[in-house]
DNA sequence: GTACAATATTGATCTAGATCAGAAACCGCC
DNA sequence: GGCGGTTTCTGATCTAGATCAATATTGTAC
């Protein structure tokens, strides 16, 4: 399942259309990010193990296409679900030498791979490498923040507020693409599958939302999904 | 409420006897921490704002003395208590520009209060100021992942985890004082003060815990605790 | 296309912890 | 010391969401 560093191919994966087209965003890092520059592009295919937990963190990641999820297996055997990483998004950059969570990809994935060591060395140099490393960390601070707010919430809360969240980081469309399975998002929203599967029934029944397949969904009332989360 | 900068002044607090002694902290502070010698000592009673929410966010602070919480009040009227800051810990250095959160005194508190501009303009000629900033975000993200966790758990582990980390982090003898009313331990680990009653009864009765009064309990089977949070 | 496995939905109970209500303990003050 | 407000504890219900169980749908591989 570990995938080794320079895995230069990529299966053609159905979730493609799942994805944000990664122009724009592999534009703005290439050119204002001055960590991405020093990376190199590698390709994961679906389901292919980025990091694993507890092992040394050598590197810093940038997705470029693709989603990834980054989680941590609990004691009891439960899995909790850190983050979704979609275009644009930065992570691997561990307060610590090791990883404290695993990264898969969800999709076939293609990210930026960058030394942690080249970028400390770098940043001990240049000040807008130390200043985006700070911002890195200030983002995942802010990510942090608002899932423990999240999780004091009900769960026709959490659910509303994830879909907005993946409507807003995805296309800006009315259509939303959710391209992980519901498994993950209860995971990560601290609530069940089939708690998913029905407070979505509910949205949709009140209109709110509509399930064009599984994984795509339509925002039919923006307003009143926001109202919820307040 | 809210304390101008310059508050020289202390009164004697029914608390004090909570918190840990700051002998050994200040000066670990004082002679590592290149941040903490940029600041000036400030006091602030027993129940000060220290600052307030979408405030511009003008310094950072070091506990050197007593108990902070910061806090954020949600669009529903209920408080999310977001963390307690003991001696040592740092605070108020936000993503942003403005405080996401309010902080309050808990007990009569000294800090080490520092210009964040003063601070990031020595963060671009050194590099161990530099260093410090990524340090005291990356400690904010273990909390924030570990409080995340937390939220997931039962309240019996909830509790039994909170009780261990404030052994943790205040003396390490086997009595552990819990300086904030049971309002901000409910708020911050997501319960009602009632089942935080309840649940320090059940573990009394389990003979893990023994209560000296409502701020001061004893750990009696430190192992059993561990297991349970495990 | 067809078949099989993985994923998602729907239905019927059960329970941890919330909520509501009141009693007891504690603290600061005079 | 005794008083009044706050904080904490205890008891009785109620409910959101978990759990258990089965069915339906979707995607993938042949």
């Amino acid at each position: 399942m570990a995938a080794e560093l320079p895995v230069p191919r990529c299966s053609v994966s159905c979730y493609d259309d799942c994805v944000l087209p990664p122009a724009k965003l592999t534009g703005r890092a290439l050119a204002d990010d001055p960590i991405a520059k020093m990376g190199t592009l590698v390709r994961y295919p679906r389901g292919a193990e980025i990091f694993g937990q507890d092992q040394p963190a050598e590197y810093l990641y940038q997705v470029v296409t693709g989603a990834v999820r980054t989680f941590r297996i609990l004691t009891d055997g439960r899995r909790q679900i850190c983050a979704f990483h979609l275009p644009g998004d930065y992570f691997g950059l561990e307060p610590g030498d090791q990883h404290a969570s695993y990264a898969f990809a969800i999709s076939d994935v293609q990210a930026i791979v960058t030394e942690r060591e080249l970028v400390a060395r770098r940043a001990d140099r240049r000040r807008d490498v130390a200043k985006q490393l700070l911002v890195i960390r200030g983002k995942e601070i802010q990510n942090l923040q608002d899932q423990t707010l999240l999780l004091t919430k009900t769960a026709e809360e959490r659910i509303a507020w994830f879909i907005l969240q993946m409507a807003r980081r995805t296309t800006s469309s009315s259509t939303v693409s959710l391209p992980m399975p519901r498994r993950d998002i209860a995971d990560y929203l601290g609530v069940t599958v089939e708690t998913i599967s029905r407070t979505l029934g509910q949205l949709e029944s009140a209109g709110w939302i509509e399930s064009m397949s599984p994984r795509q969904i339509q925002l039919k009332n923006q307003a009143a999904l926001i109202r919820l989360v307040s």
